[in-house]
DNA sequence: AATTATTGTGACAGTTTCATGACACGGATA
DNA sequence: TATCCGTGTCATGAAACTGTCACAATAATT
């Protein structure tokens, strides 16, 4: 429940109150003062969130917002964007690089937290951090492991997403275009069949354990991932 | 619950930032660029709505709305038209053609969640991914599975199609014609001989589990699905 | 009853779709 | 540099699906 939030700020004295102020609220700070710091510090553990300055030397932090979005596992980390122009036209640049929220400098701590929260809420349903477990699979995403009837189970990463989609939308069949999309990630050009490669490897790998056949073939649509069997609904 | 969006837009940024709201939005994004993508990825699973932009490349989005509407399978499919003018005009042209509702742009996140959500809560009772159940028969068009007292029940897709159509147009007469086109799709040509085949395998594989004549021929005319037996109306 | 029109049924071949193993490429690592 | 691992693609064979036909069965008509 201690969020890590990465407060990236090339201004000492503004990001100093701003880590003050987060920890003062129990969250975990983490400054970077430039792009290439952040991202360097951009990785596991990842932060729960961003707390992003507009102007930064070396580029503007949308553009270091893009280059998070198109990454896989840094493109669901909710990003603040700081700027001090409520310029409209910023905004709209904003929202295009997928921007969350705004706050605008000078804002009080009161309201910087209070939609550091609000964020947080809205995106937490869907946080990649939670630990799943779906018949005996359990699936940690932060110690991005995996064990199926606590026998421990490693899969390489493309399959490690795979299963980590299926499990958090079971019971629904996927066409491989959307498999691609969700897992692979949109704008990847990939071959449809693909998917059936990995879709092997992951039963191959779970099927090793002596279990039944979760993931299931729709001849014509795609894929389902189930904890019914075939007789049985 | 978690509802698929078809996002059909061929600006690359604003395809993207329409999908990353979405999928913040606890939503699922599928995107197209042209309207020949589009046509392309409309077919099971079908999405739950189409965001559709008005301007696309080789004709506009209205013509893939009325093209959609014509058609049994997609007709219910929710549209929101998004347009860069305000215009009276193509406001008009969109209701024709069966609009559901308009975003203009450029819009805010917020507004383009609400108005999908509306749109959603108003169509919802007769969505498409609404599970079915007639008389024991049990069908989940999500998850692409057909059960007959809760017994799991394993289909072609041709079989699956037919039957959903009739649990959805139940106690009414369609004739061989008219079933291709509802089922098989306009411009298809087959034999008309061949529904009954289709409705012998689909007849072949509900009567397994000793039931009753679900699908009744009314010579000279065609077939009817319905929960009424023989003897008694 | 005989004839005709319509539908049921089994078989079949062509096509589509999927599972599977092999392989080559590229990046990371030692 | 050599090696390993993960990944995407392909070839192949198996299995499923589909449309059509021929003929049997049934209903309507004379």
């Amino acid at each position: 429940m201690n969020r890590q939030i990465l407060v990236v700020e090339d201004e000492a004295p503004i990001r100093e109150m701003i880590t003050f102020v987060l920890e003062q609220n129990g969250f975990n700070a983490i400054e970077a003062e430039t792009i290439e710091q952040a991202q360097a510090k951009i990785k596991e553990p990842y932060p729960d969130l961003i707390l992003l300055d507009w102007m930064l030397p070396g580029g503007t932090g949308v553009k270091l917002a893009k280059s998070l979005k198109q990454n896989e596992y840094t493109r669901s980390i909710p990003i603040i964007m700081l700027t001090a122009r409520a310029d409209e036209d910023d905004k709209v640049k904003g929202f295009d690089a997928g921007i969350d929220d705004y706050v605008t400098k000078p804002f009080s701590p009161k309201e910087l937290i209070a939609r550091i929260k609000a964020v947080i809420r809205r995106v937490a349903p869907t946080a990649l951090e939670e630990a799943i477990e779906f018949h005996g699979i359990k699936l940690d995403p932060v110690a991005h492991r995996v064990s199926i009837n606590d026998k421990n189970l490693d899969l390489g990463p493309t399959e490690f997403r795979l299963l980590h989609f299926f499990l958090t939308h079971t019971e629904r069949v996927y066409s491989r275009e959307q498999l691609l999309d969700n897992v692979w990630g949109t704008n990847v050009y990939v071959e449809d069949r693909t998917v059936d490669v990995h879709i092997r490897r992951l039963r191959k790998a779970i099927a090793g354990e002596g279990h039944e056949d979760f993931i299931q073939t729709v001849r014509g649509s795609g894929y389902r991932f189930s904890g019914k069997t075939k007789d049985r609904v």
